[in-house]
DNA sequence: CTACAGGCTGGTG
DNA sequence: CACCAGCCTGTA
C-alpha cells in the first residue's frame, strides 16, 4: 500500500467526467474506487486530500503517477481562467479535482467510438461487457478494510481490456449482444486496422504525430468524425489544445458563450477547461 | 408512445 | 460545399 497527497484530484470527480469507463466504486465498499487501465489495476480510498493506494510505491511512480497525470499542475490552468467568466468559474468550483488522465490510446479509440450518440451508463456497460468477453483475467491487488478498521491488501480479479487482435478474431458475430449496435462495425474496422506489425506501427506513428496531423489521421478512419477524433486526441493522446465539441459543449457555448468561447485565450490547454465544463454540466443538477 | 444519449455515414440539393 | 435522414439500443 502507499499513502499520497494528491492536490486538485478526486476518483469521483474524475469518473463522472466522461473521459474513462473503467473507475468505478467496488462492490464491497463504496469507499474504495477500482481502476483498470492499460493491463494494469488498482484500488484507492480517498481521505481528504490524501489517498491510499493498493499498490506500492514503485509500481505508483511507474504506472499511476503518469496515469492521473500527477507533473501536471492544475492549479496554474484554473488561475488562468477570465475572472469575469462566471460559468467557467462555477464549473471549476463543482469539478475542482477534475484532471486529464493518461490512457492508452488504443482504449480511448474503442471507448469513444462507442460513446458516439450514446449515453455513459451504456457506453460503461459495452465496455464492462468487452472486457469480460474479450480480455484477459488476471489477478491484482485490491483492499479491504478489516474489522479493526485497518487497510488491508486483498486478492482482485479483473479483466483487461481486449486488444485489437482480439476484437479482429472476434468478429462482427462476436461483437454482438455488447450492446454497441451500428458501432460495431466501426470497432471492427479499426481493430483490422491496428492489429498484426503494421497496425502497430500505425499506432506508434499516431503517438509521434502533432494534434493536427493526428486528428486527420484519426478522421480517415471508418466511424471516427471531428469529435470522436478530439476526444481520442485529448484522452488517448493527451493533446490538451483538443476542445472536443459535443450535444452538452455546444448547448454551453450556445447559451453561455454566445459571443464565442475564448479559444485562443486558452490555445494549447482548452481540452481542460472543457473538462470542466462537460463535468459542470452533467453533473450540477445531480450533485448540488 | 416519443425523445434522447458526449455522432457518423452516405445520399441529396 | 451544406444539409439531413437513418442508425442500434436502453432509459425517461
Amino acid at each position: 500500500m502507499y499513502r499520497i497527497s494528491i492536490k486538485d484530484m478526486d476518483l469521483e470527480q474524475i469518473a463522472r467526467s466522461g473521459q474513462c469507463f473503467r473507475i468505478k466504486r467496488t462492490e464491497d465498499s463504496n469507499e474504495v474506487w477500482s481502476i483498470a487501465a492499460d493491463g494494469n489495476y488498482v484500488e484507492a480510498v480517498m481521505e481528504e486530500d490524501c489517498f491510499l493506494f493498493s499498490c506500492g510505491e514503485k509500481e505508483f511512480q511507474e504506472i499511476w503517477s503518469g496515469y492521473f497525470d500527477l507533473q501536471t499542475d492544475y492549479s496554474r490552468y484554473k488561475k488562468n481562467v477570465e475572472p469575469e467568466d462566471a460559468y467557467l468559474k462555477e464549473a471549476i468550483k463543482l469539478g475542482w479535482g477534475v484532471r486529464i488522465l493518461n490512457q492508452d490510446l488504443w482504449e480511448m479509440i474503442v471507448t469513444f467510438l462507442i460513446s458516439q450518440n450514446n449515453n455513459i451508463t451504456r457506453i460503461t456497460g459495452s465496455v464492462e461487457a468487452m472486457c469480460s468477453r474479450l480480455g484477459v483475467k488476471r489477478t491484482g491487488v485490491g483492499l479491504s478494510v478489516s474489522a479493526d478498521g485497518v487497510w488491508r491488501e486483498e486478492e482482485r480479479n479483473y479483466y483487461t481490456f481486449p486488444g485489437p487482435e482480439a476484437i479482429a478474431c472476434a468478429g462482427l458475430s462476436g461483437l454482438s449482444g455488447l450492446g454497441l449496435g451500428y458501432r460495431d462495425k466501426y470497432i471492427w474496422s479499426i481493430a483490422e486496422k491496428c492489429s498484426g506489425e503494421t497496425g502497430k506501427i500505425w499506432i506508434g506513428d499516431l503517438k509521434e504525430q502533432d494534434y493536427e496531423k493526428a486528428h486527420s489521421m484519426l478522421t480517415e478512419q471508418y466511424g471516427i468524425g471531428k469529435k470522436v477524433a478530439d476526444c481520442i486526441c485529448l484522452f488517448g493522446l493527451h493533446h490538451i489544445g483538443a476542445f472536443p465539441v459535443d450535444t452538452h459543449v455546444k448547448q454551453i457555448l450556445e447559451h453561455h458563450y454566445p459571443q464565442g468561447f475564448p479559444l485562443k485565450k486558452y490555445q494549447g490547454y482548452a481540452g481542460i477547461l472543457q473538462q470542466y465544463m462537460f463535468y459542470y454540466k452533467v453533473n450540477k443538477l445531480a450533485l448540488k
